[in-house]
RNA sequence: GGGCGCAUAGCUCAGUUGGUUAGAGCGCUUCCCUUACAAGGAAGAUGCCGGGGGUUCGAGUCCCUCUGCGCCCA
């Protein structure tokens, strides 16, 4: 029946065993379960535009070795694939790969040609391109990226179903990503409006609190006099943007500062520019920082637009969507400041900060130089220019940063949910906690999911923002730039009474945000498994995203719901390089995954991904995936002895207590395993299997060859030989999650059903007792530490051995001795009761 | 500044209701071709369990405190 190589090998193992399981569909989801029976895993679509990376092959293997478990327990699992192709990095990667840039500007090209594909030179000047161009070329590369990223998860074993593939810019994703936000709108959670946003200049685009980085910066205070328009002196502050002077609406001082109370309510004239400002206090000043009064710009920084809000102030922005100075002078400077303006129209910030300090200096309104510091400056995390703050009108979805009850109730949602590791719930709350507005969804970019809205335009051509025109849910997919509003016309798009498209797009996340919904057909015509999947059982998933992507799942879901997304969140830790340092491809240690899985093969690569800890960082170790390999090869051993030392008759018992106190202590760790995978702990199941399996090897094995041979006659070598197949029956079934490919090679070799569609092992229930083996192994171990120190073979005779053996070792000590004896070639034995066990070796004087 | 985590052998780490003599792998040393495996096996050396204090019959484990490192947020 068996069917067993000569010398068994791991190489070729992957693409032989991926290739079958695809044939057979053993990862197909059963969309006939009931909830009960089915374990969902909303899977983190990665982003295809990044490249290929270690941090993929480690958490999406600690994901998939639960699939696995779950599987053999018996349930349905839901395991999709998605690709997170929408958005800014795509777009970013289009630019480079093509050499083209997105322009609104350009007419469309029929059947366009991008000046490259791959790697254009580095003194190429980007070709302008039209959006819908711009989009095709999208569309084509990701392709691209997502077959790399298939191929890559296919050689990784991983058992996701893979008829059950999307991509967060397919149609179906834009149509439940619109259809979750147009019910968003209908019930008020999410809303429009027109206010200062956090602005990246060279993305063009608004950024969201959760998008923001800070970053430390060299700055420098300057002191700055404005005059008191009474006559009596000046006042000075200190700012690190005397750039924004022009910017500037108001003074502002602590409540509580008695340099400055008796100026509350007076004004003051502004340097260069003339203009009269009034003196506010707020709480939010700082007496201690500068000369503790602050000017307050429209706008420099949160602070100023909270000033703003708070108290009243007006407008006077200077800093447009490019990041320049407009060119026209805000209201209220006139005249002479009109001058003084026009040095810095068109300038980016850092031209008009030298301009208008020096002429601060010119007209010594600036007090002594400049002061040089460091401070944390706020960015877009994936730019590479301070954010701005713009007026615009953007879309938000409430997320409890402008409402504590909401943020209670969110936080709420994350107790509804078991963290792994539990301390990992800290991160969301928190998060909550810190909220200081609402979630913007709106990017003023090009590919992602469009925003479905339009709006009426009134006689004079302009939006009325209150009362956008939202198509119905059967509509949708819709483009707004392309399709029409219902009850209007082509020819009314852009005229005066007629309609205008959103132009903006989603933000990735608030696509991303509705995995669970997307993966299941959430309210789609067809084939919809939403009910027997909600909520499902366990999201895993890096720890730095849980402020966005986790938290934006977490809001979709209470608003659409009325329920936490899943019931358990899996962290994953990060990757760090052997010197605990960040890898990176400039110091060549980078090494592809691909490389890694031909080199030690697959298995092994995963047992370095498997044996860290949930939520732990861990260091990269090529050193691992040699243990790994080891390992895998020695399960392939294993099993070719087991199998070749003799058939095993049906019904054989295994009556040796020897046999019977191992195969107690194997039910003890499949019980541990068990525990720890129920519990997410992929690690602690690997850590446990892997010490009795070589604990087997070593010492089991070892110890009842000779009888299983059939040294003693064939009742004694029975039960051996039915122990040692029952053992590896259960062994390979507690590596299959963790070593698929090695686990299903060996099985391979004497059944015909993969072992991936077998059961999880239960306990043999054999009724042995564990401890009674270990005298034997005791007494083994130190015959083997005589022939090592003599020198000797393990083979060496033993002339004889003295025990010294406690009474209550005894009946063991009967077990295991014809073993025992076999085992150490051990031509006699005697054993004389004592207090401890021990024994006195007396080597054969020559073989 | 607020929150969280970590500190155990040269290195990477395990140590789950507090319980004999603190473990594993790698690395190092010595030995062994043995009919599953030399891509193997047998054995050996290496520890103020970060410091201090406390609870307890008993602390790597629980409490307090200090130090150092890391992450998240402001």
């Amino acid at each position: 029946m068996a069917n067993i190589p000569e010398k068994p090998t791991l190489d070729g193992i992957e693409a032989r065993w991926a290739d079958q399981w695809d044939l057979d569909g053993i990862y197909r989801f059963d969309r006939s379960a009931i909830r009960a029976d089915v374990f969902a895993i909303d899977t983190p679509p990665p982003t295809v535009s990044g490249s290929l990376h270690m941090g993929h092959v480690f958490s999406y293997t600690h994901t998939d070795t639960i699939a696995r478990f779950q599987r053999m327990r018996g349930k349905a699992v839901f395991y999709p694939m998605g690709w997170d192709d929408n958005g800014l990095p795509t777009e970013r990667r289009v630019q480079n790969y093509f050499g083209v840039r997105c322009d609104a500007g350009q007419p469309y090209v029929d059947g366009f040609q991008p000046p490259f594909r791959g790697d254009p030179p580095k003194d190429h000047q980007a070709v302008p391109i039209s959006r819908p161009n711009f989009l095709e070329l999208c569309d084509e590369l990701v392709e691209l990226d997502e077959q790399v990223f298939e191929n890559l998860f296919r050689r990784l074993g991983l058992s996701v179903d893979w008829s059950l593939l999307y991509a967060t810019i397919d149609e179906r994703s834009r149509r439940i990503s619109q259809r979750a936000f147009l019910r968003n709108v209908a019930r008020g959670e999410a809303y429009s409006q027109e206010a200062p946003t956090m602005w990246d200049v060279d993305f063009q685009t608004a950024v969201a609190q959760a998008e923001m980085e800070d970053r430390d910066r060299p700055g420098a205070y300057h002191q700055i006099a404005f005059h008191r328009t009474d006559g009596h002196g000046d006042v000075v502050i200190d700012t690190t943007r005397p750039e924004l002077l022009a910017a500037c609406v108001a003074l502002v001082a602590h409540p509580d500062d008695e340099r400055y109370r008796p100026l509350f309510g007076t004004t003051v004239r502004t340097p260069l520019y003339g203009v009269d400002v009034p003196i506010v206090a707020h709480e939010l000043a700082q007496p201690d920082k500068g000369t503790g009064i602050a000017m307050i710009c429209t706008f420099g920084d949160l602070t100023d637009v909270i000033w703003w809000r708070e108290l009243n102030l007006p407008t006077r922005a200077i800093i447009g969507r490019n990041g320049r100075i407009v060119a026209d002078a805000p209201h209220g400077i006139e005249g002479a400041g009109l001058d003084a303006y026009a040095a810095i129209a068109g300038q980016t910030v850092k031209q008009a900060q030298r301009a208008v300090v020096e002429q601060l200096q010119a007209s010594g309104e600036m007090l002594g130089e400049a002061r040089p510091i460091q401070h944390p400056v706020k960015f877009f995390e994936k730019g590479d220019r301070p954010l701005e703050i713009v007026a615009s009108r953007q879309w938000y979805i409430r997320n409890g940063g402008r409402s504590k009850e909401l943020q209670q109730a969110l936080i709420a949602r994350g107790r509804e949910m078991t963290w792994h590791p539990t301390h990992m719930r800290h991160r969301y709350d928190n998060w909550i906690e810190g909220l200081n507005g609402d979630w913007l969804v709106s990017r003023q970019r090009f590919f992602g999911v469009p925003i479905p809205v339009w709006y009426p335009l009134d006689a004079n051509g302009d939006p009325d923002y209150d009362r956008p025109l939202l198509p119905g849910e059967d509509r949708l997919p819709v483009d707004p730039s392309t399709d029409m509003p219902e009850g209007y016309t082509a020819d009314q798009r852009n005229q005066p009474n007629g309609f205008v498209g959103d132009a903006d797009v989603f933000d990735t996340w608030a696509t991303s945000s509705l995995t669970p919904q997307i993966a299941s057909n959430w309210e789609e015509p067809v084939d919809a498994m939403f009910d027997s999947v909600f909520p499902m059982d366990m999201r895993p998933q890096a720890h730095d995203i849980i402020r966005t992507w986790l938290f934006a799942t977490a809001v979709r879901s209470h608003y659409e719901h009325d329920a936490a997304p899943w019931t358990n969140c899996a962290l994953s830790g990060w990757i760090l390089d052997p010197d605990r340092k960040k890898m990176s491809k400039s110091k060549g240690n980078v090494v592809t995954p691909i490389d890694l899985f031909d080199t030690y093969g697959t298995d092994a690569v995963r047992y370095w991904a498997a044996s860290a800890r949930p939520g732990t960082d861990t260091a990269f170790s090529e050193d691992q995936m040699k243990v790994g390999r080891k390992l895998a090869n020695k399960i392939l051993n294993l099993t070719k002895f087991v199998l070749g030392i003799g058939p095993v008759e049906p019904g054989a018992e295994i009556t040796d207590p020897i046999d019977r106190s191992m195969l107690a202590k194997l039910d003890a760790v499949i019980a541990e395993a068990t525990a720890a995978f129920e519990a997410f702990d992929y690690a602690r199941a690997l850590e446990r299997t892997e010490s009795f399996f070589w604990w087997f090897c070593d010492d089991y094995v070892e110890l009842v060859k000779g009888r299983g041979y059939g040294s003693r006659g064939d009742a004694p070598a029975a039960s051996a030989r039915a122990a040692l197949r029952t053992a590896l029956d259960a062994i390979l079934r507690l590596f299959a999650p963790t070593l698929p490919f090695a686990s299903e090679e060996a099985w391979s070799w004497w059944h015909d059903q993969s072992i991936h569609a077998e059961a999880w092992p239960a306990a043999s229930a054999a009724g042995g007792d564990p401890a009674l083996i270990d005298p034997t192994l005791e007494l083994l171990g130190l015959v083997r530490r005589t022939k090592t120190e003599a020198k000797v073979s393990q083979r060496a005779a033993v002339a004889e051995l003295t025990v010294q053996l406690p009474d209550a070792l005894a009946a063991a000590f009967e077990a295991g001795r014809a073993d025992l004896l076999e085992a150490g070639s051990i031509a006699a034995v005697s054993a004389a009761s004592a207090d401890a066990l021990g024994c006195t070796v007396a080597l054969a004087t020559s073989t």
